[in-house]
DNA sequence: CCGAGACTGTCAACGGTTTGACAGTTGGCG
DNA sequence: CGCCAACTGTCAAACCGTTGACAGTCTCGG
């Protein structure tokens, strides 16, 4: 069981700037929560702090307004960390997470986390790091919003998405499994907008999609696409 | 000079959980740099890395696409700090920073902002701190671009603004020095779009605005009227 | 292997935003 | 103190994406 926690911690690139053993402290403190598809894990503005490690499956991060409409930020992978309040305590959630498929969480309870991080302070600059580039994907994120129209978009993000995918992804094919009415969540459109762009993607050979399903062939000729049609 | 100089880097709340010993070793090795209204302080895509505070004056921080359309993300005042890439050095800046009046950078070169944060460990926290809820402000701003139409971006936009212009702020009126321009770049939108929001709400009595000049007399009334708005 | 539910393609009508254009206003600089 | 450049208000037309609706297709569980 903890060895089992102590792989995913392992897998986890915000964690692995800590050495080994500091890990083999923390696991046994580790709580593992199996979900089903479609299960709330977290909602937005909940207040309590605990960092989330995926183990299995994958998981929706977003939230939710009033009336029922859903933005979707990304998507993530088993490896993948959220839970960015234990860096803010008393911070309520900005984003609530939804099981996309059956998989399971590695919970470290905040305050647990960030006593490791005092008793291991090497460990920050990798952490910092970790964040930053969070931060950075965010920021990109509201200038794609901002700058591009839909079909650039469309577009980035899924480019996107394709890194989270595979950090270290070679030239070769990405398929994720999405519907259109997700892509829509994510990027503020509607089903039938996203369906126009994705039938002019495809009529350019760039991507491939059926039913639930959305490939990339060829990330690199997508990019330089759109990197051609910004001007 | 140098004390000058320890007086900017007191004021920014990045750099207050280092002990004053800790800034008097880098105010020497800080740079200060004037600067003029409208004039570019860093572009998109550079490497190098340095930490900068705001000294004095106003800085815009966004970019430009390759059509020359602007997005723009925030207006920084004296205090605020920018320059993330000194947490993951080598990365690219995601944004660049121009000046909005005449003012003053003080920048503290990345490696030895870094090495300082390594002899004073325990000022990460407050650190990460300090970028998590950045982050957390992005996100926000994503979410409101999605979910919300053109008055409530607008107007939440509006309250951001008065947040960081002043953090600590009571109840009272806060003016901007912006153009309707400005704020069509900072939301994507277009100067007459712009036109359109401002006059709807300074109908309701919510905001004021004059040549180059927007005022929100009461933010929490504003706040009250937005919240009410969304359901 | 079959059926229900989820997902998809498509269309016309509608509406909100942008585009483009122009005259009027303001404020700062010489 | 007067001029110029920047900023502003406003309008109609064009456009793009949404809304709403419905029939067709696919998948997965039983």
């Amino acid at each position: 069981m903890v060895d089992h926690v102590l792989e995913v911690l392992k897998s986890c690139s915000l964690l692995s700037g800590l050495p080994e053993a500091a890990l083999r402290e923390v696991a046994p403190l580790a709580r593992v929560r199996p979900f089903r598809a479609n299960e709330v894990l977290y909602q937005r503005g909940e207040v309590q702090s605990a960092l989330s490690v995926v183990g299995a499956g994958n998981v929706r991060i977003g939230s939710t307004n009033a009336e029922g409409r859903e933005i979707m930020l990304t998507l993530f992978e088993p490896g993948a960390w959220f839970g960015d309040t234990v860096f803010s305590p008393g911070m309520p959630r900005v984003f609530g997470a939804t099981a996309h498929t059956d998989g399971e969480l590695v919970e470290v309870p905040g305050q647990d986390y960030r006593a490791l991080l005092a008793r291991y302070p090497e460990a920050y600059p990798r952490t910092l790091d970790m964040l930053s580039r969070r931060l950075w994907s965010a920021i990109s994120i509201i200038e794609d919003n901002a700058l591009r129209d839909m079909p650039g978009r469309v577009g980035r993000r899924l480019l996107f998405l394709a890194h989270m995918h595979d950090p270290q992804r070679g030239p070769g094919p990405v398929t994720f499994k999405l519907t259109r009415e997700h892509i829509a969540n994510m990027m503020g459109m509607t089903r039938q907008g996203v369906h126009g762009v994705l039938k002019a993607l495809e009529q350019r050979g760039l991507i491939r999609f059926s039913y639930g399903r959305i490939t990339v062939p060829d990330p690199d000729a997508l990019k330089a696409y759109l990197d051609e049609r910004a001007g």
